[in-house]
DNA sequence: TCATTTGCTTTAATCGTTTAAAGTGATAGC
DNA sequence: GCTATCACTTTAAACGATTAAAGCAAATGA
């Protein structure tokens, strides 16, 4: 059963191929086709199930109605509610999205990045990964529409949407002080991520405010080649100090899950022993036995405001926005009371 | 900054579009395109960043190097972790993944088929939702590649790659029995899926097969639009029968998730209180206080052998096959032992 | 010297659509 | 009776690539 076209329609039908292309395409009224072709040619696309052929279109129509898609690690709690969001926004506007996932590595988020390109898709919405500033340059000089999220780089005016990520960890910093805790933990990433480093501000900051004097030690950056070991190593220094940590606060999930699981396997109590909070959701923060309080991301909004301000972009080309999103925290009972 | 294409490259150079195609498809050699030319090709080709058009490419040579993959729901873990597999085995082959998510939806199953193939997807990857029957037997009809996985339909002869689930549930049950479990329940969905009967069936099976008594209390089938609803009450029914169960076996991880949950609002401990097996893996499981039994299935392999299955199919067109593959039985502290 | 071969390049059709523009026969207006 | 309009329909040129087939000098052979 071989494919059938417009042709096969106007053989069948006896018109030209013009024609039929005209009412499959809701233009029957406009270029005054006769009722009676009009009804044989629906008819016999029904009847041969004819499907458009979609590459076709987009080469004529230098149109693919396709957005593509790139996030960090589609094992990220973050990744998968951010598509799932994309794409029903996306479907709306009757876009399809073209997804891919750059495993926090440069060179496979290029790849994809060109992959998506060469593919026409119309717009590309990017969670760009470490030194991707040049894909990034790139993509501008290309002129190519897309927007970033959940990161960016403050040295290259993109539109973006992300988190106020100062804001929340200020905010998730200055509750665990207000639980009463003085000796504050933050595990974080050795990175030179923009976001992250936000986060590094705003629990400094916080601490700062509340006249709480920072000691270097409670400040653990992780390598993230070799996640698991250093987070053991974090977190036995911070509970050994002269001083021990009662409190530590992850910047995100994935930092928070391997800290719990170290926590558990060495029998210290949250919060008795030690309050955790994390950045981001997880399932896993619910199974815990008291729920981790955690900032989560608004990332149907997120999800929303990116295919919004892409498509924008698309069709009515220069604009320039900058969306700065805020986190909720939701308290579970993992932090002192 | 407008598009090139080869006709720009061949007007830079002064050439035909034939010469540069040539070129720049390796074919240099065997065209005999003589050393200048190539060379000058190439470099206008880099100079004026030519990415080639692969909608046009497509639309000629009929073939896109593009896979549709359709998961149920991209939240489950299966899901990413099948995305996952199955991108890193396209990639190798060098073809794209298009995907969707039908989130268990009949109608947005089909929609998301049927656009998949208007792009001209090469071949399809799908874990087919319940009653789906048809969108499969559409495309045998039209002579569509496709493989089913994770799930299929007895009823249909299709390519598949599943799970013995028969298997595992029997091993499963077969280790609570073990265990000295002589009362176990069965918490599955109240649906019409082959691969959930078939947990069914393994679970029964081992019963009997141990001189079990089934007592028709201890399978729980969940209704899934009311799912965490549903969840409570079951588990309350087998907590509160005149003999209690003493070991529950989730039929996914989506239900033990939920399980635990309420298992620990009721503060019963698990497995002091009740033994506790899940089918699947989540991050959750090993946050719980005591790493939840489970059955991991071998998403790698399954990807693999999807990708490898469907690529056949694609190019040598006529093959068959089902194949099955087996899970692990990941011991953790939430059975007594 | 003329025909053939060699080495390289161009021409032009094609993929399945869209859509201006041109074509056609009937009817209406004057 | 001649032109204009109307109500349709077809023609044909794109879109950006691929690739047989044809074209064309220069070199070689007889």
């Amino acid at each position: 059963m071989k494919k059938v076209g417009l042709k096969d329609i106007a053989e069948h039908v006896g018109v030209s191929i013009a024609l039929v292309s005209y009412v499959l395409n809701g233009q029957a009224e406009i270029k005054q086709v006769s009722k009676d072709n009009a009804q044989k040619i629906k008819a016999a696309a029904e009847l041969l199930n004819y499907r458009p052929n979609q590459i076709a279109k987009s080469l004529k129509m230098h149109k693919t109605h396709t957005i593509g898609l790139v996030v960090a690690d589609i094992n990220y709690r973050f990744s998968t509610g951010i598509t799932r969001a994309i794409e029903a926004e996306a479907k709306k506007a009757n876009y399809t999205v073209l997804f891919g996932s750059s495993n926090e590595n440069e060179d496979t988020f290029a790849e994809l990045v060109n992959v998506l390109i060469n593919r026409q898709v119309d717009g590309l919405i990017l969670v760009p990964v470490e030194n991707s500033q040049d894909q990034i340059k790139m993509l501008q000089k290309a002129e190519i529409p897309f927007v970033l999220i959940d990161r960016n780089f403050p040295e290259i005016t993109t539109n973006h949407i992300a988190l106020d990520n100062y804001k929340a960890a200020y905010i998730a910093t200055a509750y665990l002080i207000k639980q009463g805790h003085k000796r504050i933990a933050f595990i974080n990433y050795d990175t030179n991520m923009f976001h992250l480093h936000e986060r590094n501000r705003g629990y400094l900051e916080a601490l700062k405010d509340n006249n709480i004097a920072f000691d270097e030690d409670w400040l653990q950056q992780i390598n993230s080649n070799n996640r698991v070991g250093d987070i053991d190593q974090s977190l036995d220094k911070i509970l050994n100090l002269d001083q021990p940590c009662d409190a530590v606060f992850f910047a995100t999930d994935t930092l928070a899950i391997n800290g719990l699981k170290y926590l558990n396997k060495i029998k210290a109590k949250v919060p008795q022993d030690i309050s955790v909070l994390s950045f981001d959701e997880s399932e896993a923060f619910e199974l815990f036995y008291n729920l981790v309080t955690h900032l989560r991301q608004p990332v149907e909004a997120m999800g929303k405001a990116a295919v919004d301000t892409l498509l924008e972009l698309i069709n009515h080309s220069k604009i320039n926005k900058q969306i700065s999103l805020e986190s909720d925290l939701i308290v579970g009972q993992s932090c002192r009371e």
